[in-house]
RNA sequence: GCCGGAGUGGCGAAAUUGGUAGACGCGCUGGAUUCAAAAUCCAGUUUUGGCAACAAAGUGUCGGUUCGAGUCCGACCUCCGGCACCA
């Protein structure tokens, strides 16, 4: 038979030039049709695709095709995340401006998505760091201020001594500027913050409604909210000898444990805490000194961390516990933090096991206050038991406690109910250049005054030349000379640049009113919420939450309507790939990207050993990592489209493993996603070139035809239930793998076997549709289709024929597996149990037995339990 | 350290609500085809014992609940993601 090889080079170039000039994919608001809002995270435009994004967006590519054959109205935009660190860290190495190296990436990367058939509406794209965009988010900013919800404070930023420049955390290796090599230091500079705790109880209370959302990540956010109940209260600063301090000073705590007041043998401050100074005695001085220098020298997660270690020093001052008046030892502690609670705690190290450490290290007294269970091994107690040295709490279980704690501290005016949460106000200041102006000018008289509305944007200029690594415009006198729009006095506009979370956090909206002169119009109401958001856990609580927060800041702008931004969420997992490494003789380690590596094989198919394929040379196999330049061991999507195809680039991306796992590389993988569509070609040009089919006679069909017609329409069922609710399209690629294996298996072509298998072709190509868009259109075609398989519909299992004559069910003896029978669907236990003990090897081991219960799983299994 | 997740054949994995563990793919072995190779097609492939029928063991470790546990409960081990200035 002469048939045309697959050649998906030349299909895919021509059907999507077709897609393009017919503007498929341009969606409009349409009223009606039920709309569909697919969107995936947008990229950071780094110089090149990677898996990663390939990963993601096929994933969004293949659930916003399945919706769009369903008859959906659907909206899948792109665009860029354009201001970021990189480009300023390119700019200084290439001396080149941060604006042109991210509008090459830009260009690139475009041409290489648009190779990969992404059924996206580019008419909507846009990048972050056009004026047109960034000037919404200032305008944004400018009303944040009015109404109280942005504010200034003072907020440490590590500081590079030698580069005289602010450092990211990621800039800092080993507590040293990854540049300078310079120690870093703390410091504490004012910056801008939106007040998102103010809206903490609504962004805990709203994730209880987001069912589409993976519970991992409601609760990273539930615990990253951190709400607590407790009470606050003040410990009088006193001697030692519980005599007040003369000045009346007083130290704040808050504890949700004041039911264990009774066991308060220490206080603890933070040790960046206001009245350190203040408290600190003479003699205490000097070590307390150089324990705030270390301290503050460190990162908070570095001090959490630090082996578990509780490091403290003792401040010389004593505080008195207001439940037994008894003056306790006030330490200084890492593990205290000035930005939760009120930066200071009463200690128990009886209930609170990093109290336990700290008390033990210090040799510090331990009082429990709440009785363990007797078997109890563990060190502090931090379940609910009876108070026990309590005086009139003695007795009382942990709620009850709890009450009467803080109602007694209530009722003498020592203390009051408080909800505390653990989220701290987003900092929005970032002392760099290439991101979005902070629109603020600061004015000798009136202070800090918004940008007015009309002199918005507040442009960055993009024609810059990177001196060292200041900021191109903190460098520059000039362009922060401005005059103030109150007063008219000269003033100085900030030269801070918003962190670039800001932009990530609402263009959702944007691409919902492209082009408008307000920030959003009416089509952002048609459109939003976004109806799956599709992106990588990486992004689970930072991201996420501040999406969630500036959705309810336009909302209460007016401008957008509903509470959350997204109702369905899918946080794809990474990209990993094995590592080969070699030793240097400087005794360096080599990473060897794995397409040099060619992996020697026992006969058995075990592992031996891997080489260089240049020259045989053995390397050492490391382990299973994410793809990154570090380890070498990426892949370019590029490359990959040219050998096989997008479709074969896509179909590998979805079909090794469930989206939210991580997908590992393998060569032979992609070999074997090749492999299967160059057979789909072959098996459905076969079928086309035996000629016309005839019409289908449901009523006339064998029982082999039925089996075949039977698993077509199962495979529907599962590949839509897959597609559209558990979301495994990897299970999906299996069904539909399995019912192409069996069909080509079924040799016989009488009119109706044809008819049967045509029946079956045409479902196959559509199932595959959103996963491999290319072939199927070309197939669908040459199944002799006119229209697009774009503007096809999804197809519909055909319930009567799933019907089964017969079912095999398993038997079990004693809930071992002892057979397989044949019955009816839906016999009953007896039926069952009938045809089960006629089994011979059923029989010999119930044989001389007693049969105590007999348990059937209808249609699926029986178990016999004997004695 | 805290929060979240994962651990299943030689490998990537599947098992949807507690009901036949290993679908599908890779690799490997044998065969067909070929002058030969590639490609393709067919068969086999968890481990152990057995010619086989079959039996026993088996889902990170230890223990528990249940007629029945990869799935639920308790303790532990290892790896991965996040920890507020990478995005």
């Amino acid at each position: 038979m002469d048939q045309q090889p697959y050649n998906p080079s030349e299909i895919e170039a021509r059907i999507q030039q077709r897609w393009n000039q017919d503007k498929v994919f341009v969606a409009r608001e349409k009223q009606g049709a039920e709309k569909f809002y697919c969107l995936s995270m947008l990229p950071y435009p780094s110089g090149a695709l990677h898996m990663g994004h390939v990963r993601n967006y096929t994933i969004g590519d293949v659930i916003s095709r399945y919706h769009r054959m369903l008859g959906k109205n659907v909206l899948q935009p792109m665009g860029w995340d354009a201001f970021g660190l990189p480009a300023e860290n390119a700019a200084i190495k290439n001396n080149t401006a941060p604006a042109k190296w991210t509008y090459s990436n830009i260009e690139h990367m475009k041409i290489q998505l648009k190779r990969l058939g992404f059924a996206y509406d580019w008419t909507r794209e846009f990048a972050t760091c056009q004026p047109d965009y960034y000037r919404w988010e200032q305008l944004m900013f400018t009303r944040l201020m009015k109404k109280g919800l942005a504010y200034r404070k003072g907020a440490e930023v590590n500081w590079d001594p030698v580069d005289q420049t602010v450092l990211a955390n990621e800039q800092v290796v080993d507590g040293r500027g990854w540049r300078s090599g310079a120690v870093v230091e703390r410091r504490s500079i004012p910056q801008w913050f939106l007040k998102i705790t103010d809206y903490a109880e609504e962004l805990l209370n709203g994730l209880d409604d987001l069912d589409g959302w993976p519970e991992a990540v409601k609760t990273m956010q539930r615990n990253w909210i951190g709400r607590s109940e407790g009470v606050e209260f003040e410990l009088k600063v006193c001697n030692e000898h519980g005599q007040p301090d003369q000045r009346d000073l007083a130290i704040r705590v808050f504890t949700t444990r004041p039911d264990t007041g009774f066991g308060v043998t220490y206080a603890v401050l933070a040790p960046e805490h206001p009245l350190v100074g203040l408290i600190t005695s003479a003699a205490q001085q000097i070590e307390v000194n150089e324990f705030v220098e270390k301290a503050s020298a460190e990162t908070e997660a570095d001090r959490l961390a630090e082996g578990g270690e509780k490091q403290g020093v003792f401040t010389g001052a004593y505080v008195l516990n207001p439940f037994n008046n008894k003056a306790v030892p006030l330490y200084l502690a890492e593990y205290v933090l000035m930005g939760y609670g009120t930066g200071a705690i009463m200690a128990v190290p009886g209930e609170d096991q990093r109290d336990w450490d700290f008390a033990n290290l210090n040799q510090l007294p331990i009082i429990r206050t709440v009785q363990p269970p007797e078997d109890w091994a563990g060190e502090a107690f931090n379940g609910d038991g009876p108070s026990i040295n309590s005086e009139w709490l003695s007795g009382l279980h942990l709620q009850d406690a709890r009450k009467k704690a803080i109602d007694w501290l209530e009722e003498r005016g020592l203390g009051e109910r408080t909800v505390n949460y653990r989220l701290r106000d987003w900092g929005v200041s970032r002392q760099r250049y290439w991101g979005c102006p902070i629109p603020v000018i600061y004015c000798p008289a009136c202070g800090a005054v918004p940008v007015p509305e009309e002199q918005l944007p507040v442009v960055l200029p993009e024609d810059v030349t990177f001196m060292g690594v200041q900021s191109p415009i903190k460098a520059d006198p000039e362009w922060r000379k401005t005059q103030c729009p109150q007063c008219g006095a000269n003033a100085e506009r900030e030269t801070d640049t918003f962190d670039t979370f800001m932009e990530s956090s609402w263009y959702y909206a944007r691409y919902c009113s492209p082009g408008s002169n307000a920030q959003l119009d009416e089509r952002a109401g048609y459109w939003l919420p976004v109806d799956q958001y599709i992106g990588g856990i990486e992004h689970a609580i930072l991201h996420l939450m501040y999406f969630r927060f500036y959705h309810k800041l336009m909302r209460d702008a007016g401008i957008v309507h509903g509470d959350e931004p997204a109702t369905r969420l899918l946080c794809q997992g990474m990209v990993v790939a094995e590592t080969y490494r070699q030793k240097q003789e400087d005794g360096t380690t080599a990473w060897i990207n794995p397409a040099d590596v060619d992996v020697e094989r026992d006969n058995e198919g075990k592992v031996l050993a891997a080489r260089l394929a240049s020259s045989g040379i053995q390397v050492e196999i490391g382990s299973v990592e994410k793809m990154s330049k570090s380890r070498n061991n990426g892949v370019d999507p590029n490359d990959l489209v040219e050998s096989y195809g997008a479709d074969t680039v896509r179909l590998f991306s979805v079909s090794n493993s469930a989206p939210e796992k991580s997908l590992e590389w393998s060569d032979s993988g992609v070999e074997g996603a090749f492999r299967f569509l160059r057979r789909l070609w072959s098996l459905v040009s076969t079928h086309v070139a035996e000629g016309t089919v005839a019409a289908l006679q449901i009523e006339e069909l064998n029982k082999d035809q039925k089996r075949i017609r039977c698993l077509v329409h199962d495979t529907i069922a599962k590949v839509s239930d897959d597609i559209a609710h558990r979301l495994t399209f990897n299970t999906a690629i299996a069904a539909v793998m399995e019912l192409s294996n069996h069909m080509s298996r079924y040799k016989s072509r009488s009119d109706q076997d044809r008819a049967v298998l045509d029946e079956g072709w045409n479902a196959i190509v559509r199932l595959m549709a959103p996963i491999t868009p290319h072939i199927c259109e070309e197939l669908w075609e040459r199944l002799g289709h006119t229209e697009s398989i774009t503007s096809t519909l999804w197809p519909e299992a055909d319930e009567s024929a799933r019907v089964k004559s017969t079912l095999t069910i398993a038997v079990q003896v004693n809930g071992k597996l002892r057979a397989n029978i044949q019955v009816s669907p839906g016999s009953t236990e007896d039926e069952v149990r009938k045809i089960a003990v006629a089994e011979i090897n059923v029989q010999r081991h119930i044989e001389g037995k007693m049969i105590c219960k007999v348990i059937l799983v209808p249609d699926r299994l029986l178990n016999i339990v004997v004695s």
